[in-house]
DNA sequence: TAAAAATACTTTGTATACAAAATATTTTTA
DNA sequence: TAAAAATATTTTGTATACAAAGTATTTTTA
């Protein structure tokens, strides 16, 4: 009885991820901020002050995406855009101190909960998840290189 | 160096599933089909006629979501919605022939994409894979039915 | 059995993903 | 160096996710 890849892979892996992303959501809540919007913010502290184009590779949003993410997080004032000095068509982002203190609570919080979450599953096998996670990503990245010439 | 399981687990596999989607959704668009439009086609097909409560719940589409879905793949003719006899708030959904030849056509076609895909991934660890991802799926369920109350 | 609660579906509003077009600016090329 | 190409960002349009409210109908309850 083998099923087929496309349930097997494709469907359970974008079926966990819209879970994650729904049991997140729901913990972010009371913090009145999104996953996607927490994940940009997360990428924004580790990188210090960088240009839209390389925050939005780091984060793994395409520009138009980060574009209204960011009008979001400048809003609540976690981030502000400041104009490249050396290139007039880009911004600079930089993350406030309100930013980085909703980060140093969020990051612990989260963690807790993943822990919750992966608590019963073997280390190894974990390990092992993460492998194929990567050269499962690895692959589509050279099919998605490949599809745009 | 230990990596938060936030970014080693969540965020890596909710970056996998927007890249599956994204190189599906590709090859899809020479069917004029989306690639949620495809598992909820897909999975009508395993089911044969169902209202669309139940859908919803075998395509993991909450019922809103399902309603444009349906919208969408009416208009194209794939399925077509009947009033249940039964229950005049509810629909049977039905697949047309149409619907039935595309699932026949792009089924096998997107196995192929999936077998390059995995292609050099050992076969045991792919089976782990898959394991730990239906355990975190199946504790973050806990969580969400526990968070519902 | 009439009122209340529950259910199936749709609608509305906000957030995200992404392709394609638009804008402003910088870099390359003829 | 003027024109063309490339780049960074925003805008527009369509699809999806999901919460919350609305509608029609069915089931439960007092």
């Amino acid at each position: 009885m083998s099923m087929s890849m496309d349930k097997a892979i494709g469907s359970a892996s974008v079926r966990l991820s819209k879970k994650i992303t729904r049991i997140i959501n729901y913990y972010l809540k009371s913090f009145n901020i999104t996953t996607e919007q927490w994940s940009v913010l997360r990428t924004l502290d580790e990188s210090g002050q960088v240009t839209q184009k390389v925050l939005s590779e780091r984060a793994d949003k395409d520009q138009a995406t980060l574009t209204k993410i960011l009008d979001l997080l400048e809003k609540h004032e976690y981030v502000y855009r400041v104009r490249n000095p050396e290139d007039r068509r880009s911004f600079l982002i930089n993350i406030t101190d309100r930013g980085s203190q909703l980060v140093e609570e969020v990051g612990p919080y989260l963690e807790e909960i993943y822990l919750k979450i992966i608590n019963d599953i073997d280390k190894d096998q974990l390990e092992i998840f993460q492998e194929v996670l990567h050269s499962l990503e690895s692959n589509i990245n050279s099919q998605l290189d490949e599809a745009n010439k």
